[in-house]
DNA sequence: CATGAATGAGGATTCATTCAT
DNA sequence: GATGAATGAATCCTCATTCAT
């Protein structure tokens, strides 16, 4: 039972070291982007030697994509968090006028970005990135369908998906626009953000 | 007279190295990104050596910032295309289907991640951006003011710059959102988006 | 003396590790040469932990010298096995045409060479290697001197070594140079190999 | 005319530049092996920048295929050599008698048996040494079966090849195990070398 | 003006070796 | 004894930039 528990131990600080990395690797990615982040610098901030990270990631492409994927997951547990119709609009503003997160397990607008313009080269990523649109799309789309009693929106299922696809573009768009232009009226800003959701569901 | 003359062409061409330079970058950028595209497939690109570049352009970020430069006025361009009412819908989807443009000139949403996600880091590229953006934003709250003989939505002062931020976001976001899914029915899509815009101008 | 006993177990225990580690050694070196091959991989491949190693051995070389001792005195034993007029130009045939074996104790043409341009080298192998090739020539000398009734070929004494000498060269030359190319056939070659023999002793 | 000469001496020195590295790669390869001789050092030993070397070579690998290449010339140039009845064994010892070469060209016993030991595990090289292998041996009984008169001799064709066969690896083998002890007397091994060679040709 | 050879700093990755557990 | 996590030096290779021609 000692020994059960020791290899436990091993196990849990085998875990704490990739998150450790990870984070930094995903601070680093944050400031300087996939490419320009170095090993040598993620190391670093991790405060651990660059040959350790390949203990625990097989090389710098592993990194970038166990960041995409907990990304992706982050940013698809945000989205389902707007499932609340008085507040839609709320939430998608609150969400467009967050800060970028320097604490882990954050959505990060700059880590978004980055992922996207690399999804344009790397099919892995594309792939990746094509699979969590889905899941989200669709996530969305079910709510929509939903009574209004179950706290959905009873939308046709002719139309929900169009509409699941067209919401998530507002809330990218007002994510990727909104963040280089933070003085706009956010009360008038949700007035008009209502005007709209409300064409849409 | 005839040293003048001299004296232009040589300026004419030195121009059109340095746009022919600036196109092979652009392409290369667009293939590889910023960073992993180098000097030398440029230059091979364009079809010059590589120590020539170093004649036209200081080194590689002054490139970089050239296309940033040259990409913002092309999307400006393109936006100030959409004025017009009753094919608005139509336009901004035709804009979200283009695909990504080999010829020079055309804006390649690859590059605008490219240039977002460096915006983050390098506060030139930041302001660049902000600048262009602002421009454009009061380009087409003017324009959603006009009364409707002068081509315009006779919208209120009051909120004619929120709406044209919505407006700018969903578009962004369409571009964004929709260039990985191309598979969404363009004839349901427009009539959707003309729901939204009846509720924006 | 059951303290005795169990000392003189653990004495056995550590042999029968420093064999295992040994013979991973030699796998390893033969697949992928003393430079490529790991201590990674020989840990692995004795199925036990990399640090453990340097309880037996102070460091990768001093593993490459006991392979080398290794496979000198099994070189050693072969040449020796010859020692019979009749079968001489059959046992050197069989020898030249052995497979490159897996298993350990038995000699490697791979490692053979390896140790060889080592030995231009590393002077402390150089020594190895000339040490063990004194022992074999006047072996082989000797065996020659001896008297037909004794199973020599009474060869004089003074021209004894030097044909020692050529009868090892030829089998190093068939051994290095014949594993190259196996579709020889082995009854003529046998038959050319008698004469040149009868030439020799 | 200008032109051309100019583009030519471009290309002579482009050549001499691929020579140095190249030379130098071999020097350092006879000291250090193919694996342990690192790129640093051979653009040292060239007098040339680490970086330089990849315009010349795609990678360390194309410079050992390149010497390797090299030295299978050489050798075969050097058997060529020894197409002379009288004086075959004098070549033979000669040849074996050699020193290690420090010059460019000359054939090298160290790397002989890098190559040769590194065909054991790359079948790109293990292919080049066969070709060369193939092309030496019906060189030689191509020799053999030539008239006396013709400097041959006179061979029948149904063992002239199995007796080059042979004669290459007592050459092979004298020059491997020969190189390692010099101190044997010459003229006595010139006499018994003549011996064997009397039962071969 | 134009070339492209040359540089050298920097990046990803590997691996012998050590040491706390 | 035994483990395997951790180190950090060394290695191969790339690339922005310079400069002699």
């Amino acid at each position: 039972m000692s020994q059960q528990t020791s290899r436990q131990r091993a196990e849990k600080r085998k875990q704490a070291q990739r998150e450790r990395i990870l984070s930094a690797a995903q601070t680093c990615f944050m400031e300087s982007g996939f490419h320009a982040a170095s090993m040598a610098t993620i190391a670093d901030t991790a405060g651990v030697s660059a040959g350790l990270i390949y203990r625990y990631f097989e090389n710098k492409n592993a990194i970038i994509l166990a960041i995409i994927d907990r990304q992706l997951a982050v940013l698809r547990r945000r989205i389902r968090e707007l499932h609340s119709t008085e507040y839609l609009a709320n939430r998608i503003i609150d969400y467009f006028d967050e800060e970028e997160p320097e604490e882990e397990g954050a959505m990060s607008l700059v880590l978004f970005l980055e992922i996207s313009a690399q999804a344009a080269r790397d099919p892995q990523i594309s792939r990746a990135l094509a699979r969590y649109d889905d899941a989200v799309r669709s996530e969305l789309a079910d709510w929509l369908q939903r009574s209004p009693e179950q706290g959905g929106y009873g939308l046709d299922a002719a139309v929900a998906p169009l509409r699941a696809f067209l919401l998530l573009s507002i809330i990218v768009g007002l994510k990727m626009h909104g963040a280089r232009d933070p003085d706009v009226d956010r009360a008038k800003l949700r007035k008009e953000l209502e005007r709209i959701l409300q064409a849409l569901v």
